[in-house]
DNA sequence: AGTCATTTATGACCTTGGTCATTTTTTATA
DNA sequence: TATAAAAAATGACCAAGGTCATAAATGACT
């Protein structure tokens, strides 16, 4: 099966100069045709492996999401609340590392999920794995079980990627992740529990 | 200064014209050039006008932030909580009449948000008017005074977008109403105070 | 009215995302 | 190794957004 692997070093190529060339000069300065001739393909090749060019972000977006696995796994125990806080703080720094990518692959993800009511994209996998995180809490502990993980978890991610929107472009990470902190402590007494 | 009029005149020709079009074909399956034949005129002077296609979304957003201190202006009395859900309640009958459209103004208005950081867009404009009725109703009467509305605001607009864009696919009017309605209560005893 | 300066309209043109019929490469089979 | 079928690569081609030098329209001033 010499083809399956071409295929998926052909893929990785593409996301890899796709990504560095986009955090590099942005994703509107960088055409199709020029990630093509990095990668030693024709620009129909491209198209071959994504359907449209916004699509390798979203493919990274993709593999954000069993990043999110690994951060919840990287905290597991210890109050929820503190975790849930831990969690948010390495996800935004993770952000901030990444800014240029992350606020691109937010983007497409958003509108990915919009348009098409699409559920394999960041903010679905985001709320879903934290409510998993919520449910399992509370049947390893009843004394940290919630009323109701669905709500809880809608509220954490709102008030995350609302301030994230809000304030990422006028505000330090310690800034953000201070005002996330306050918002989650203002609404935990609420949905925790 | 029939030239200001007849600027003005094209201004509007071309979003009622756009936005007429976009409703019925979806956004990608109208293009420039037919938005300027319907108006008279030629394409080029459609970017004379904006700079962008998605502009003519971005300007329709604006108009409706002015639309958002109507509504605030529709829910003068009651208890601060109550009032906030008659907003809230508003907004999404709104959205839900003027679904196809607003899908579309919500995606520019993030992404405008998102990459240049822009103030003038609807999700700041919302949290701004929001803060705004809470800091009023506190001077009015001291016993709705929040702690902080800051904070405050931006928790409410965080669960309602979240709640748009998770829900607005697989859920009635109603529903998504529902869950507004119960992460407001879950969230009040803690951000209204 | 005639002239000039400024604003607005125009359409030829360019760029770039995306498609598709055709060619090349790989795999399986005899 | 020869051959046929399937998959992948290619580049000519198209559509549509966006630019820009030029032309027309408007307003101010004499």
């Amino acid at each position: 099966m010499l083809r399956d692997q071409k295929k998926k070093s052909t893929r990785e190529k593409i996301t890899r100069y796709a990504l560095q060339m986009f955090k590099e000069k942005g994703y509107d300065n960088v055409t199709v045709e020029e990630i093509a001739a990095a990668c030693g393909i024709a620009k129909g090749t491209f198209f071959n492996y994504f359907p449209k060019k916004e699509h390798v972000l979203l493919y990274v977006a993709d593999s954000y999401a069993s990043l999110m696995d690994d951060i919840i796994a990287r905290h597991p125990d210890g109050p929820l609340k503190q975790r849930v806080l831990r969690i948010l703080h390495d996800l935004l720094h993770i952000y901030t590392q990444h800014e240029e990518l992350l606020r691109l692959t937010l983007i497409e993800t958003i509108k990915a999920e919009i348009v098409s009511g699409s559920e394999l994209t960041n903010i679905s996998n985001f709320k879903n794995a934290l409510r998993r995180l919520m449910e399992d809490a509370g049947e390893q502990d009843p004394r940290q079980r919630l009323s109701d993980p669905e709500l809880s978890s809608g509220v954490v991610v709102g008030l995350f990627f609302q301030t994230l929107i809000t304030l990422s472009s006028k505000m330090s990470e310690d800034g953000i992740y201070g005002s996330i902190e306050r918002q989650l402590d203002a609404v935990w007494e609420g949905i925790g529990r």
